[in-house]
DNA sequence: GAGTGGTCTAGACCACCAC
DNA sequence: TGGTGGTCTAGACCACTCT
């Protein structure tokens, strides 16, 4: 092993940074500056009690730092690795062009596509329920009224990437394919159109926070992931709601990409 | 204080379930159901150990599970508290609309007399400097190439809400009040418009991460609070790039908002 | 079996806050 | 001054991974 050459500092004990901290800098540091790089192993516990001269508790509270900030990963058994990023997927803009819907394909697939991942669909479940408070403000429906739900969760080569929900007016949903598993070629905007309204835009409302355990695992995140939860309204040529679509999306797997008008 | 109404089950030690995590667990649906509200204190450590009968660093680390999902924030000799959440500022998507240039406004200003809240700037930082790596690429310039550098920081009502970069090609810039503090009414946009480049749209490149602690001790973050990381591009009516703004944004603030068209 | 991280105990001293 | 959280020590036993 011949000792770890990011190790050559030491804690300056008089500092009114705390110990812990002064490590997680060190570590920190080194894995920015490129001393050590992504997926490369740091040194264990063991050996930076060794050359830091503390207990295992203030190593661990070190490690847990850079695990909160996302910078590594603990594998139990294995040691504690920088974290690997995924490679980001940019959003573009005009990724609800009608043009995707008439070539047959859903947004997600049409998407994943141009990029040669191989898409799945999985957990899909077609549902009557209240609609909740924010969401039936936005499709314009009373507080609890009942709508349909889709839930489902996109994966991508494997990983999944994406858990959305959409909530349907009743009658725009019931008597077609959006209460199948499959809604079929184009995807729930396609079987809307179908129906004689126009989608005109798209309202996108994205907000940011930490992952629920339940999310974390669904969507395998690490500590220190926040995710995106994007709020999608789609409007007809008419101006009325007709499809509300929360999707939560790790945070580091996504560029959100908008154009806005200057005028 | 007739001891804490929350505290009624024990932990299950022969569950897999690490006892720490069930304690989080207990705190965490407490919150949620609204047993423990906004601000309220939670049980003070000593309680906890007491009441589950476990060791100090146990209770800790279940408080440490809270602390990094968002949901409660520690003060030093006081205690644990439930986070309150910021007011969450809505941005809209025709926040660059021209009406508000034209009536004098920076967009940030605009955007807060509209809300009724005291605007400020400071940490003004104008020099020149090469153009990072992403942003020479929006920008179009070679990489490393000296652009004009302006940061600041904005506040509402005395809380930091933003940390924001901009990147002006040295044309563009010199000679003008770009090169000021104070840039003048209408902002950079305005002075821009001026030399008869007539802004047409913006990209906003959206991404979210934790922040670094920099970014969390300027902005007053606590842990658990991702940022938004905005990087808009204007363009001018002839198509070039005039400027590259990138934004830091406390993540558990903001929301948002912009309109995608269907066709 | 040796090495790793995961969990937990039972203390200690300190800094900060409210009374 | 007593209660609070912040930091740190020095152990223990366990589960997991690699060889």
């Amino acid at each position: 092993m011949a000792g770890h050459q990011i190790l050559v500092r030491q804690v300056d004990p008089t500092s009114d940074r705390a110990v812990f901290r002064q490590i997680a800098d060190h570590l920190r540091e080194a894995i920015q500056d490129g001393r050590l790089r992504t997926g490369e192993k740091l040194p264990s516990e063991a050996q930076l009690m060794e050359h830091y001269n503390v207990a295992r508790m203030t190593v661990r509270q070190a490690i847990q730092e850079l695990k909160a900030e996302g910078l590594a990963v603990s594998e139990h058994g294995r040691g504690v690795f920088v974290r690997a990023r995924p490679p980001v997927k940019r959003l573009a803009f005009d990724r609800f062009a009608r043009r995707h819907r008439k070539e047959g394909k859903a947004a997600f697939l049409a998407e994943s596509e141009s990029v040669g991942a191989k898409a799945d669909v999985d957990m899909i479940k077609v549902r009557e329920a209240p609609a909740p408070g924010d969401i039936a403000e936005r499709l314009r429906v009373s507080p609890d009224e009942t709508v349909v739900v889709r839930s489902r969760r996109y994966s991508l080569d494997g990983t999944p990437v994406e858990l959305a929900t959409s909530y349907i007016p009743v009658d725009l949903a019931r008597g077609t394919r959006i209460m199948d598993d499959n809604p079929g070629p184009g995807g729930i905007y396609a079987r809307i159109e179908e129906q004689g309204r126009q989608l005109e835009r798209f309202i996108e409302d994205v907000s940011t926070r930490m992952p629920t355990h339940e999310e974390a695992r669904l969507l395998l995140l690490g500590p220190g992931v926040p995710v995106f939860r994007l709020i999608r309204t789609a409007y007809d040529v008419e101006g009325r709601p007709v499809e509300v679509c929360d999707t939560i999306m790790p945070g580091d797997a996504y560029l959100l990409s908008y154009e806005l008008p200057a005028h």
